[in-house]
DNA sequence: GCTCAGGTGGTTC
DNA sequence: GAACCACCTGAG
């Protein structure tokens, strides 16, 4: 077990900043997550009251603690990379142009999300099925194809799991095979993908060599990958902080404070943390405030 | 029935 | 290069 206490980490709010979708409260305090083939169980404590699920558990004032079950060896060699831990993301608040009330105000409401070092592969497969679909559906659909092509797996605890399907697996499947799971159109997206980086038309390891544009180019090629799909892969797999996923929630907020356009210039080597602030408190903060 | 949900790709002008 | 439209599915 390893205990994390700090302000600017919280796993409620990481669940809802829409970066990954398997990690799951499994009850009041307890949270599972699986990254790749690992499993992680997690428990909260006094988890702040700014954008938490229970606004009344947590008290102000004490420090938010996150117990992580692993081992003290797992976690330096996984985890404190995977959640971004070696990162002052106090550093990054302080960063906000103090002139920019609402971006501020954003940050605080979500100042424990981290930008986190997924999979490169698992993001792929996992935001191209996002298109045109929420949230507990595109879970619905990774869990399914976890099902179906990942491995069966046993955690330490006894916890049966799915890993996530390789590559290899999932080039196998058959797009009729995937339309049965209710992927629907972005059933062909995923099998072409599948078949271009099993026969290295696009190599995954090279791209974590690649600057943003470049990487996002590279992304590009694969069916059913535009920009937008890209920068999420960019920024929640390959840790390219100048990613800056724009959707429909994010328009609309940059049409309405920005006159469209993010000002990229202030936010060098973070815009990407911005764009999770921004997400996080448009979709969860109380509706209606403005 | 209709619209919408964290879009992409193809066609058209 | 901007503006359309088709594309699967399930919930409200």
């Amino acid at each position: 077990m390893v205990t994390i206490e700090d302000k600017y980490f919280s796993i409620p709010q990481i669940c809802r900043s829409g970066q990954c979708f398997r990690l799951d409260p499994v009850s009041e305090d307890t949270y599972e997550m699986i990254a790749s083939d690992r499993y992680l169980r997690i428990k909260v404590e006094n988890q702040g009251p700014s954008g938490s699920a229970d606004d009344k558990a947590g008290k102000k004032d004490d420090p938010v603690r996150t117990v992580l079950y692993c081992s003290p060896e797992e976690y330096e060699s996984f985890w404190k990379r995977y959640f971004d831990l070696d990162t002052s993301y106090e550093d990054y608040l302080a960063g906000i142009d103090p002139e920019d009330g609402y971006l501020r105000t954003a940050a605080r409401f979500g100042s424990g999300i981290r930008i986190l070092r997924q999979d490169v592969w698992e993001m792929i497969i996992t935001f191209i099925l996002s298109q045109q679909n929420n949230i507990p559906r595109i879970k619905g659909l990774i869990r399914a194809v976890s099902e179906k092509y990942g491995q069966k797996m046993e955690a330490w605890d006894g916890t049966l799991y799915d890993a996530f399907p390789t590559p290899g697996r999932l080039a196998e499947a058959s797009e009729e095979e995937l339309r049965a799971l209710k992927l629907g159109y972005r059933s062909r997206y995923i099998c072409g993908t599948a078949r271009m980086i099993t026969n290295g038309e696009v190599k995954l390891d090279e791209l974590q060599n690649m600057g943003h544009p470049e990487a996002r180019t590279e992304l590009m090629r694969l069916p059913g990958i535009g920009g937008k799909v890209a920068d999420c892969i960019c920024l929640f797999a390959l840790h390219q902080m100048d990613a800056f996923p724009v959707d429909t929630h994010i328009q609309k907020v940059l049409d309405a404070r920005y006159g469209g356009k993010f000002p990229f210039d202030k936010y060098k080597g973070c815009a990407g943390v911005m764009q999770q602030y921004i997400f996080y408190y448009d979709l969860n903060r109380d509706p209606g405030v403005h």
